[in-house]
DNA sequence: TCGGGCACGCAAAAACGTTGCGTCAGCGGG
DNA sequence: CCCGCTGACGCAACGTTTTTGCGTGCCCGA
């Protein structure tokens, strides 16, 4: 991962807020021609600094109004409940992200349904019903700020 | 907002994992022309449904090393710290998402900063003086599962 | 002072996105 | 029953963008 320079955190700030831009364009924007952009862009995306360029979806379009995030401690005295709670949520399509934190929650879960029955049922199956849950707690999200 | 048919969910489940390929390859994916692909793209970006295309970044790469959730409850009986506390929020460039919630909170609020002295600056200007906030609590981001 | 490596710009070539046109299927009204 | 309308399609021509090879200049270390 070499250092990045000037040049390319400006690059990066612009593809990542769009990133259908012709090179010509970023050229133009950093004062470099398309080809050294080019070059730049992929370097970036070889060494992995962009991981990906990927389409934005308005949730609700895709039948996915609501949103809700679940803070999630397992029981504490058994460690392999942990991979088995991890291994869980990443098989589940509905969750968004999952953030494993410190402080007074274990996980704390974001979760994308149409509706609140379907969040009741997720939560049901992954942690209401889960023997490495001991409790969690649910935040409906009414908007994102 | 017309209706969804299964290309356009085809394509949209496509682009949304990479926003970059060629048209007349989501074409031979899902039995269409190119220009029938681009069509189909060009009425979904302008109905919204696809908000954006954009690069996402490896936030360790750009010095954003650390992610933490704070979860926030206002005083409860003034509303016009809502508009003041969204504003700020709305401001804070280190703030990646903000979810206005129901149930023990107000808000969960995820924040990127270079490390944890980054994060205490922010939490203290944000939260700590700020006579809005009730109280609020830090969870700090081991790992994004 | 001299090379080597590196990033650059330029220009040609290839790939890609865009658009106009003709066709066809589905549908509602005469 | 048939006609015309609408909407989506494929094809092909066109314009733009991306890609690649090449030559130049700069910086750094020997």
């Amino acid at each position: 991962m070499p250092e990045l320079d000037d040049l390319d955190r400006r690059l990066l700030e612009l593809v990542s807020v769009d990133a259908s831009r012709p090179l010509r364009e970023l050229g133009d924007l950093v004062g470099l021609s398309p080809s050294a952009v080019q070059r730049r862009l992929t370097r970036l995306r070889a060494s992995g600094v962009i991981r990906a360029e990927i389409a934005v979806l308005d949730p609700r379009a895709i039948g996915q109004a609501m949103t809700t995030l679940a803070l999630v401690c397992l029981v504490s005295d058994e460690s392999h409940h942990f991979a088995a709670f991890t291994g869980q949520i990443r098989a589940e399509p509905a969750v968004v992200t999952c953030y494993h934190v410190a402080g007074q929650w274990d996980f704390a879960v974001v979760i994308r349904t149409a509706d609140f029955d379907g969040y009741r049922r997720i939560a049901e199956r992954l942690f209401l019903t889960n023997p490495a849950v001991q409790r969690y707690e649910t935040l409906p999200v009414y908007a994102t700020v």
